[in-house]
DNA sequence: CTGAAAGCGCTTACAG
DNA sequence: CTGAAAGCGCTTACAG
């Protein structure tokens, strides 16, 4: 006490501060702190207690340079999709419940995957969590062989050596297919984002697949070029402008996709929903159950996704030989105002209108 | 090279392997690799190219003990507001241009900011941000004296100590009070987020100063409990509920809460957006825009904002000495079509027909 | 410009 | 259970 009260240097309390003023040696020190360093009862309490009086708080770089450094690197992608904030949020909350810290890096910025991910390892992350990404996997193979078990999440990474938790993406685009379907619309339509994606391609493949084995098929198809409002936007008036068969449905790739494409078919055509055209969409994001909105949506789990990814993790880091595992959760369909029809005759409909 | 090949060892390679392997000290190495340690051309050219071949990258948390740790630590408590997403991208995107990276602390896991700041400094962050968020200036100060510059984010803390980047909540209650009565409103009511924030209580003080500065008053007010669409929804339902004076139009603390009030507006009431009740936001969320809402809003130079924020903190770790500045931005306001009215006839309104 | 050495704050066998 | 010592990977005066 004597010593930090008289001093007003600005220097951080350190172990030597702490075993100093507790009489005792600094491993001593670093054992009281540590569960489970061996430590008797009241050294431990005495030193618990001079450590607390003075304000001590273990340099965790310090302790990253032998032991962990309680950090695990997340890297994100997804910065346009509403959803991540959620999925942020969730994922640093778990972090924190084991008492460790979220490295977030944000790889929009024209950083690859590659780059951002030996950026993180410069910081020696306990783990690394890739989200809606994929990741090589020789590089995979060269975090784990530095013990940094890796998790991807949201990306169905097929042999990536990695813990991947992720939804089916052809699940996703066959309940797509049946609803549509079970409701009575007869032309559906995908829009996916970019098709440089796995995730894009497999909600598509899934989807057509299943329509094709009902007796129906894909009426048509477009791309946006981000996962956002207005590629969803833009995607969809060029479907529906595209002077051939009209589509009276159609599967987005994602939510905020598909809230774009409402909006497009309302206010660009005077359509309406779900008369006319029926949405499905993915993810439930927020506004997907407004009432502006209320979006017809596939529902995947992302607060189980994200703690089972987290608790994956650390249970790999504890047990470093364990081989990584593959979680894909069910989605399940969350039926909202804009896929209402079933009994709908067809000679209600505005776009009958149009030739077909 | 000959070791790293033949030991299928996981050790990193580290600064003593460079050494090894360029026949030079250690010292040398870490002055190559450090741009402002003193090098000869040809030496720095062949550390480097020694340190490339071996995959060499120093290991930041040994850096951070002596020198700066790299890392800037972000305090997050609005994960619930959409415009955040965007913000930490900003965030994480200038953090990262500066060579630097985030480690964020989720601050909604019922721990309060001095925990999560003092977690924070576990780590020796090289410099604190704080969103939308308060801290006690004792707080502040401890983390000055130990050379970490803090900012604030959003909040306009006064006397905090740490530099301040914010807009004028008392400017944006009167943008919005001159917008609805400019547009003919007359009977104008704020409907605040949790009264414990300053921010809150400033925007309506200055709405309702506006107002009665311009011979108006305030006709009604409401509180949600958080920053969302549900307590938008709620509080516009119960302020148009309330049997009193009707309000023909309501400013909102922000977009999220806005976005439910519209919807509170039109779905369970019937009203016209803008013809029977006029709304105004704040923070021009991605959905303000979107044709659904179409939402009148004052917008904060989210992205200017968060780049001051990130400059300001480097020029102070660079001059330790320097005074934290302040900033006060300003924000402008989007029409859009929740308040087009001017040369409305009350006698259109629905609003009219009930007793007033 | 360069190397030897001390040191940063911590952890972890190793003896006792 | 405890202390002395070595070590983690790096940086930074200090001599040369």
């Amino acid at each position: 006490m004597k010593k930090s009260e008289t001093s007003p240097s600005s220097r951080r309390v350190t172990i030597t501060d702490v075993a100093r003023e507790a009489n005792v040696s600094i491993a001593a020190v670093s054992r009281a702190m540590n569960p489970k360093g061996s430590s008797s009862p009241q050294t431990r309490r005495h030193i618990l207690a001079v450590a607390n009086q003075l304000g001590y708080k273990p340099n965790r770089l310090a302790r990253g340079i032998k032991a962990r450094s309680s950090l695990i690197g997340i890297l994100v992608t997804n910065f346009e999709n509403p959803a991540y904030l959620a999925i942020l949020s969730e994922f640093s909350t778990a972090i924190q419940r084991h008492n460790c810290h979220t490295l977030l890096i944000n790889v929009n910025t024209g950083k690859s995957v590659s780059e951002a991910v030996s950026l993180v390892m410069e910081y020696h992350v306990d783990a690394l969590i890739v989200t809606s990404a994929t990741v090589p996997p020789e590089l995979v193979e060269a975090c784990q062989r530095q013990n940094t078990p890796v998790a991807i999440f949201g990306r169905n990474a097929e042999d990536s050596g990695a813990s991947v938790v992720t939804c089916d993406d052809l699940a996703i685009g066959r309940m797509a297919a049946d609803h549509l379907l079970d409701q009575g619309y007869q032309r559906p339509a995908y829009i996916g984002a970019s098709t440089h994606e796995q995730a894009t391609l497999n909600r598509q493949q899934g989807f057509v697949a299943r329509l094709e084995q009902r007796g129906s098929r894909l009426f048509g198809s477009g791309e946006g070029h981000q996962h956002s409002y207005d590629a969803g936007y833009g995607a969809a008036f060029e479907l529906l402008s595209s002077g051939n068969i009209a589509p009276d449905s159609i599967f987005f790739f994602d939510d905020i996709m598909a809230c774009g494409g409402i909006d497009a078919v309302r206010h660009e055509f005077s359509y309406r929903v779900p008369e006319d055209v029926g949405i499905v969409g993915v993810d439930d994001i927020l506004f997907a159950s407004s009432k502006s909105y209320d979006l017809t949506t596939i529902c995947q789990p992302f607060n189980d996704m994200v703690n089972k990814t987290v608790s994956s993790l650390f249970s790999r880091i504890q047990h470093p030989e364990a081989a990584p595992g593959r979680t894909i959760m069910s989605c399940h369909l969350i039926q909202r105002g804009t896929t209402q029809r079933v009994s709908y005759s067809e000679s209600d409909s505005l776009l009958a209108e149009r030739p077909v």
